[in-house]
DNA sequence: ACCGCAACTGAGACGCAGTCGCAATCGCTG
DNA sequence: CAGCGATTGCGACTGCGTCTCAGTTGCGGT
């Protein structure tokens, strides 16, 4: 049977009398053969190197519509630039992310969710999306952890801590929670 | 009597045996003289309106230098690139933002702080800093609000709907709080 | 006073990630 | 099979930040 997520990019694209062209088609299996937080160029090389023949501005665009049809998910993890991530549908999850060896681990906690809609009312604000990201040393790297962000204010170590970047996500829909 | 948070770049420059210069102490006055979230090119400009003299590597370069003495906070609202905002000593703070208007909030939820380190252990992370952002409409802009971030996989309006990223903010140094 | 040197600075080149303009193609539809 | 909007690749381009480099500053030592 074919991905829910191929029929739901499917009828986005229908609906605009746009078109499920061979490029598309090749970019949506290559992101949805297995979940993980890719860049854009990497997928240009891997479809390349799979002698599809794409180009950069082809990927781009078509990020864009998985964007807006809500299958596809736009991260901004570390440094610059975006990440991918297929959705499942219905699915909504933040991220946790380890700063030694890039890992990123998905979580969701209700508590925090609910929480948020809180802060949001009390600021007479009506909540879209949001972004959460937590930042870290994962259980694997523990050990030989140590540098780290130089820490608030007061004194930090000697050598120049490398100043790394953080960034979150593009927006999760909140529909899929409010309009439960 | 001088600031606190000039005193604290003070000294973290004399650690380094680096040198409070005009062009950074002028930075310093524009970015503490209120608060707010600007990016880097509309301090050069104010700078300059104000005559002083000051090239753009230098805004970078200070900028960083402000970051990594904890003075300043470096975030990714919206679109690309960053912003910055001067921290209080201490303060801790996450952002609510008005798609509509560009508008910043800033709250602090406790319970939200307390259970994101538990979603953290759960994990075996050491958490060493975090980002949090909402996105939504605020109470000025509602009446008017239509638009809005594309829902979910089901149908969406007609015209295009310009995508508009969002992304956060750089690390707040945990430490703050767990050292306590 | 004067030297020496490391720290600073401005200007512009550079790099990266993403976007745009445009002409050539594609693939329905009538 | 002509018409036409959608699509594509290519390469130019942009925005934002970083780097290089040569010239300047300013403090420390003598």
């Amino acid at each position: 049977m074919e991905k829910r997520e191929l029929q739901i990019f499917r009828k986005y694209l229908e609906r605009r009398s746009l078109k499920l062209t061979a490029e598309r088609k090749a970019l949506f299996d290559e992101l949805f053969s297995r979940h993980e937080h890719v860049e854009a160029d990497e997928l240009l090389v891997r479809l390349r190197s799979k002698h599809k023949k794409i180009s950069r501005a082809t990927i781009y665009r078509t990020l864009e519509l998985m964007v807006d049809s809500g299958i596809v998910g736009r991260l901004r993890i570390g440094e610059a630039g975006y990440r991918y991530e297929r959705l499942r549908a219905g699915d909504h999850h933040d991220h946790l992310i380890c700063d030694q060896c890039g890992k990123v681990i998905e979580f969701f906690e209700p508590q925090i969710e609910s929480l948020q809609d809180e802060v949001a009312a009390r600021h007479g604000f009506v909540l879209l999306s949001h972004t959460h990201q937590m930042r870290g040393i994962c259980r694997s790297c523990r050990p030989r952890a140590k540098s780290g962000a130089s820490g608030g204010a007061s004194g930090a170590g000697a050598s120049a801590s490398a100043s790394f970047e953080a960034a979150p996500a593009r927006p999760v829909p909140i529909a899929s929670r409010s309009r439960e």
